[in-house]
RNA sequence: GGCGGUGUAGCUCAGCUGGUUAGAGCGCAGAACUCAUAAUUCUGAAGUCACUGGUUCAAGUCCAGUCACCGCUACCA
């Protein structure tokens, strides 16, 4: 049997997550392994934060706080962002804070070094006295050396687009606190891209099948992959024992090398708290387990070649990747989710709103799975409205109150007289029942939540043709064995909702009158003749409420509204 | 500048290795029904598949060019 390895990108603890991050790695993960275990597989669900590099030292800087209390601080936010998205990870740790990290990540340094893929490369590059810090390239502020405008990136000149080298700009300045900085030699080990493509990674990326997305990016990115950095001069990181690089001092792991690290350390320190510290080993040193990583598009190179490269270097029979379902950009309303431009959705006001079931599974809906894709208020309102509480929410009111009306509220029994045909009509004539979990375990899953909608359409279309209500007049062991059929479909609506919806699908459960946890028993797959009754005749209806509330247009409008005045708030700032 | 991607009905998006009248959801129009959260069901209107040229018996689907937007461009994480 196959066990199942499944990461979602590091979230960096450097700022609140938005539905980008969420759409892109974290909610399909979780749907897949809720999927996943529901079929009964095996599967570990692996994340935690990014939580070195620079970015994160002077983000701590500028607020004042010690560098473990600020990645704390956002650790925490992010995690109650993500569990409020009912995601469950077996593990959310974070690279500072877990305690095998800097072990695992050594370790890896070592044997690479050991191994022939690293080099030595001594260079000289900007230092800011002020600072105490190396400047990267976009850290430094100066004079194009091209085309005389002022204030060019170390990167690139806003005015004439020349590439730079941040050595030869004209009277550069710090860009964190504007002083000049000095030249200065250091010493850096580089990991040894071309070498370990040619020995094994290049071929093995040849040889599977990649999202399309994925491939073509790949394929050009290998036949240019240059030796990348992997050591650092500052202070927060993974700090390098002065013996492990020649008697350098100051020298930490840049932040790209670590991160992915993190996957395989995190999964230690879970299998550690399960009292069995060599338990990672059965999943990442195991050829039957399937490792997935859940990321965006732009980290499509580290999780391919790069994190691959690693693996396959330190010759421990680390597995690589099965499967890299990387999604394209969630955008909003038309433009890119831009925290500091005010272009974005604070979630905790979102969440004091609206349902975050019923935000996953319009983010379900609307995955950037081959293309950019985008959040918009009235598709939401479309989702939560015409999908969830008019196709499944009203399906289910109707049904269990008339039940309630006309039934005592009970289950009635599917009468032999009726079974056949009204089997035939529901499972073969109103519509094609399809199985989510075969979308969500293809990775399919916009096409998941609309097969669910289309599966509780069918129950409508049931209903229409069978008219209980009229029956009801005439013949109530006929209009009991429709009603109980319905039942019973709900109680495989209840099934097919658990990966995206599991708190609606749980209560749903109840209203049937179902004890226990749904998301417990086996997957269902689809009803047939055999197997499509589920609920015992007779069984008393739990209490019922309606599963979805819908959105008033004002409010949806007032939302449009308030996106553009925090927006324009923003740039007011500026 | 280089590399990659995207451009399909009013809106959001599907369309695998080229093949009959180009699809879905929402929205819109009409009808049926009245059990239900004014919900549901049925029917319908609507697209020169960015533009130009090419390959082919046949192109949204391949090739070249043009335009628009987006991402990456390696010491950013």
């Amino acid at each position: 049997m196959n066990r199942y390895l499944v990461t979602s990108a590091l979230p960096y603890a450097n700022g609140p997550i938005h539905f980008g991050h969420v759409v892109g790695a974290y909610l399909p993960a979780d749907v897949y392994v809720r999927a996943l275990r529901r079929q009964g597989e095996d599967a570990l669900f692996i994340c935690g934060t990014d939580e070195h590099g620079v970015a994160i030292t002077i983000g701590a800087d500028k607020n004042g706080q010690e560098y473990s209390e600020y990645v704390e601080g956002w650790h925490k936010e992010i995690e109650k962002t993500l569990t409020t998205f009912g995601i469950e990870f077996d593990i959310f740790s974070g690279t500072s804070t877990c305690p095998q990290h800097a072990e695992f990540s050594l370790e890896f340094f070592k044997r690479l070094r050991e191994r022939g893929y690293l080099q030595k490369q001594t260079s000289e590059q900007l230092y800011c006295n002020q600072c105490e810090l190396f400047l990267a390239d976009r850290y430094v502020l100066g004079g194009c050396p091209e085309c005389g405008h002022e204030s060019a990136r170390g990167d690139e000149c806003p005015a004439c687009g020349s590439w730079l080298d941040p050595l030869k700009l004209v009277s550069p300045s710090c860009r964190v606190c504007t002083n000049a900085p000095e030249k200065r030699e250091t010493t850096h080990f580089f990991l040894d891209l071309p070498k370990l493509r040619d020995e094994a990674v290049g071929a093995w990326f040849g040889e599977k099948t990649w999202k399309p997305n994925v491939d073509a990016f790949v394929r050009k990115l290998l036949e240019d992959v240059h030796a990348r950095p992997i050591t650092r001069d500052m202070k927060w990181g993974v700090e390098l024992p002065s013996d492990l690089v020649d008697g350098e001092e100051g020298k930490v792991l840049y932040v790209w090398f670590d991160a992915p690290i993190g996957y395989i350390s995190m999964s230690a320190e879970w299998s550690a708290a399960n009292g069995d510290p060599d338990g990672w080993k059965d999943w990442w040193q195991n050829k039957d387990t399937r490792l997935v990583h859940f990321i965006g598009k732009d980290n499509i190179p580290f999780h391919t070649l790069v994190f691959p490269s690693m693996l396959h270097g330190v010759g421990q029979d680390y597995i690589l990747p099965w499967r890299v379902p990387a999604n394209e950009f969630y955008n909003l309303e038309g433009g890119k989710f831009s925290t500091s431009e005010g272009w974005t959705i604070p979630l905790d006001e979102f969440f004091e709103r609206y349902d975050p079931e019923v935000a996953r599974f319009h983010l379900i809906a609307s995955m950037p799975e081959t293309s950019d894709s985008e959040w918009s208020w009235k598709e939401f309102q479309a989702t939560a409205n015409a999908g969830l509480a008019d196709t499944i929410g009203n399906l289910v009111t109707r049904v269990l109150r008339f039940l309630d009306k006309h039934f005592d509220g009970v289950v009635p029994p599917v009468d032999e007289a009726h079974r056949a045909r009204l089997e035939g009509l529901l499972l073969n004539e109103c519509g094609a029942i399809g199985d989510p979990a075969e979308h969500i375990t293809a990775f399919r899953f916009r096409k998941a939540a609309e097969q669910l909608l289309l599966n509780a359409a069918v129950a409508n279309v049931f209903i229409d043709r069978t008219a209980p209500w009229k029956l009801r007049k005439t013949d109530m062991v006929e209009a009991g064995s429709v009603l109980g059929a319905c039942c019973q479909y709900l109680g495989w609506l209840a099934h097919w909702m658990t990966p995206m919806l599991p708190g609606k699908a749980q209560a749903l459960w109840e209203m049937l009158g179902q004890s226990g946890e749904v998301a417990e028993l086996p997957w269902p797959g689809t009803p047939c003749a055999e197997t499509w009754q589920l609920i015992p005749a007779g069984q008393k209806l739990g209490e019922v409420a309606g599963l979805f509330d819908k959105l008033e247009d004002a409010q949806i409008e007032a939302e449009i509204a308030n996106l553009k005045t925090r927006a324009l708030a923003s740039s007011d700032e500026l």
